[in-house]
DNA sequence: CTCCTATGGATCGTATACAATCTAGGAAGA
DNA sequence: TCTTCCTAGATTGTATACGATCCATAGGAG
């Protein structure tokens, strides 16, 4: 199974969900020959995977200084918020016009893990399921130039805002809960706006958690 | 100067413009041993060009089939012309919000080259100060994320679209002026609404080309 | 005549090797 | 002590080499 994708894939996966699960931290350097030893390829793939990781936003990569974990600067924050909460409001409002039945089967399916995880679940499996509910949604508006888009934006912001407080987790799944529900019922302009509002709220509410978080540590 | 940027950015220029300019057709297959023979550097440059190039959807990319110029089908025009008509609408309007004087003397100069190249210039430099009011529209709104974005995305409607008629030319340049006189306003609504029209129009122009040129074929 | 199969060339994926450049740290002089 | 310059090690950029896979074509069986 997995022996039949490139070293350059594997490299690329492996690289990126030890950037998004905080193995890797912002700022440190990705040295090829240390990252093609540790994964047991050459440095081929790892430089590809670098430059794909790097086109993602998750890498950045100076010429003849090497690669290391992009940063994430409060004013990237505002921007990859602004543009993303109009695509998802794009997205939303598609999906509402479909409504497939099959994919609102999906998203019900992830929608009912989550409230169960929202109560008692760690918050690794809250990650996991959110990233599944906003890909599902994703792919219910049958845009493949959007999904693109958005999921490069996701992976940003999720590394950005990193893991969520249990009280937001609960706003949170509310608010799929509500978007799923536009969807379902074709309502468009709705969908949308709750979808866009819902992005914002997610960035305010990291803000305000990490504002209390740099006051505590003075 | 050009001698200092590393061969995978030449290698990545060189066959970007040979897409862009039609040199390279739509399907066409590119070989690396071929272009790197052609380009003068060995493969590995030319592979790390192509992999950045399929990330920005000029080149598709099989696994053990090698690559390929995209090809843009009516439904990912459709898709893009979707995406890249809203993404236009918010940079419009956070263009119009800033209303940076300095870029705004930037935009003057391109609209006046505009104008004069639509009464009597090439297409070729019509395609280039279109491209150029895009560009300078998008930095207007500072927002950096927003701008990477819609630099992929209106690469790859240039390359669905190749060159415009002269009479759609005109209304091109009148509805730039429309939209630089909302940012310079600070109108947002306005903005907003006149550049996300404007990829409509652009599109529903070249449509109607189009579908006359297929009609004159048969 | 059609379909299947084998074989060779074309092409990609990966490893290794070398050249170019950068960075850190110490020695020498002010 | 501070600054500057220089050297050695580390790291990236590029070239070359080889094995793996794909594809087209020719030849044989039905």
């Amino acid at each position: 199974m997995s022996d039949k994708d490139s070293l350059t894939k594997i490299a690329s996966d492996r690289i990126r969900g030890q950037i998004l699960d905080g193995t890797l931290k912002p700022g440190e350097r990705l040295v090829e020959d240390r990252l093609s030893v540790e994964l047991g390829v050459s440095r081929v793939p790892v430089r590809e995977a670098l430059l794909g990781l790097s086109r993602e936003g998750l890498v950045r990569l100076e010429p003849r200084r090497g690669a290391s974990v992009a940063e994430v600067t409060p004013k990237i924050v505002d921007e990859l918020v602004e543009v993303r909460a109009l695509l998802e409001g794009l997205n939303a409002r598609l999906a509402a016009r479909r409504h497939d039945p099959e994919i609102v089967a999906l998203l019900r399916d992830t929608l009912k893990r989550g409230n169960a995880a929202a109560k008692d679940g760690s918050p690794e499996m809250l990650s996991r399921l959110n990233a599944e509910f906003h890909e599902r949604l994703t792919e219910a508006s049958r845009n493949s130039v959007l999904a693109d888009t958005m999921r490069s934006l996701r992976e940003r912001t999720s590394l950005a805002f990193a893991l969520n407080s249990r009280p937001r987790a609960r706003d949170d799944w509310q608010e799929h809960a509500g978007i799923l529900a536009a969807v379902i019922a074709g309502d468009e302009e709705l969908a949308a706006l709750l979808a866009t509002r819902h992005v914002h709220n997610a960035a305010v509410a990291f803000a305000k958690a990490h504002a209390e978080t740099d006051q505590a540590a003075d």
